[in-house]
DNA sequence: AGTCGTCTGTTCGTTACCGAACAGACAGTG
DNA sequence: CACTGTCTGTTCGGTAACGAACAGACGACT
């Protein structure tokens, strides 16, 4: 039996061959994000990078008005701090938690120490990374051309491949802030959603009732950003494929 | 006396150490890029990467509907083709040459054979995709929450920035793709600017006149990113400074 | 010099979204 | 249980940008 936490919740982690995971595993250190936990904020030196397991962070960027955009969500299949390996340190940035639950955090120097030891763990990284660019692009496409309903669709197609639950502990406010409109835009959007059975929802709580019908109220983004993550990280889940084919 | 044109001319390769410039220089081939050439588009495998010296190229993403939006540019701070040492390969991106010029260009096998030997090459070459990551993600919070005029001024900022020339050949219907925007936005936004001063404008060509007076109508973007860009590359620069210490 | 394709200027109605304001409803707390 | 703060629903006028359509102007080319 597995235990209920394990870094192999994580799919980077999941990804490293044993040895790897083996150096790594002992600094690894299981840490719970409660839901509005900022990781960083803009040119704030990260100590740990964050493999999310249950929880899902957001990407966003705060402009000086104080108007907000989410710029890229972070969930099991990736990590929070780029930017660590990536050689600058800080970002301008900010990470928030967006969905309580935990995930691993390993000290950046125990990173970068083994990120430089150029294993799979700097391939696994870098192609994630790529994969993070991709969204951010996509994101910055969808902002200009795509209505908010659609972009809602989008978001909370996202959030339910990463989310294990039913059910987003999220306001339309919140949402709103994540995809940098109004509120009652969302109240809106969301309201036709209700009613064309895509979703429900209740004060402060989100769930996703029917992902093919809400993929099709979506904008292409959603589709595109899916299959790269698939088609970059497919490849590299080696320790993952090895327990399924020998099972112990 | 220098060459008119010398790989060095590119930032990136400015900055490598001269035992690490000296195996790649001869494998460099200089290109001339014209006007509208794509190097890639969505999934094709490149095969060179381009260390651009005169020319920018605009990196952008082509929606189903055909609507196209800018998501970061490439000029000699810069090389296309990150997705290379990144892992993936290829993006659902395309790359098309925004201002004619020229480019450096190196076969996909040596710059990867180069990049995993982990030297300088590799630090640049991932400090500047963090560079181009922040790129992204500020033009993704630009076209969310920025007005058309805001938006063309930190364009044609970043353009002169990267743009010996005063002028750039240019006409609105292009820059109209690029913000993904229509023709006539950039027509009007563009005659606010050339009355103010700022800008200077004729069939097909485009001139930045003052540029602090076009910094004060952009949004922050533009001096987000330009910092950014300085703090994330300066330090990298070892070859030139020797170049300037000990002058020959 | 004249021709023609491209680029720029301008107009008009339409639409999505914004900003502000407020009523009602829910749920946690004392 | 009642209170209270937060969340949702809805309204209104305002505006930036859209889509379509067309006139005029430039300039390359013959």
């Amino acid at each position: 039996m597995a235990p209920a936490h394990n870094p192999s919740q994580n799919y980077l982690l999941a990804a490293l061959p044993a040895a790897e995971f083996g150096r790594l595993a002992p600094h690894l250190e299981l840490s719970v994000l409660p839901l509005g936990e900022r990781l960083y904020g803009p040119g704030e030196q990260l100590q740990h990078a964050y493999f999310p397991t249950s929880a899902i962070v957001s990407l966003h960027y705060v402009l000086e008005s104080g108007a907000t955009a989410e710029t890229a969500g972070v969930g099991h299949e990736g990590v929070v701090g780029v930017s660590l390996f990536m050689g600058g340190d800080t970002t301008p940035s900010s990470a928030v938690v967006q969905a309580a639950g935990h995930a691993y955090r390993l000290d950046r120097h125990l990173l970068l120490q083994e990120f430089n030891r150029a294993g799979l763990l700097q391939r696994v990284l870098l192609r994630y990374t790529q994969a993070l660019m991709t969204q951010v692009t996509q994101t910055a496409a969808c902002n200009r051309h795509h209505s908010v309903e659609q972009r809602l669709c989008r978001w909370l197609l996202l959030a339910a491949d990463r989310s294990p639950e039913r059910e987003l502990v999220m306001t339309h406010e919140l949402v709103a802030g994540m995809l940098g409109v109004r509120r009652e835009g969302v109240t809106e959007a969301a309201g036709k959603l209700q009613q064309a059975g895509c979703i429900r929802y209740r004060r402060g709580h989100m769930s996703v009732l029917d992902l093919s019908k809400l993929q099709d109220r979506a904008c292409e983004c959603y589709a595109v950003v899916r299959k790269e993550n698939g088609r970059l990280l497919s490849d590299v889940r080696y320790r993952q494929d090895m327990a399924v084919a020998l099972p112990t």
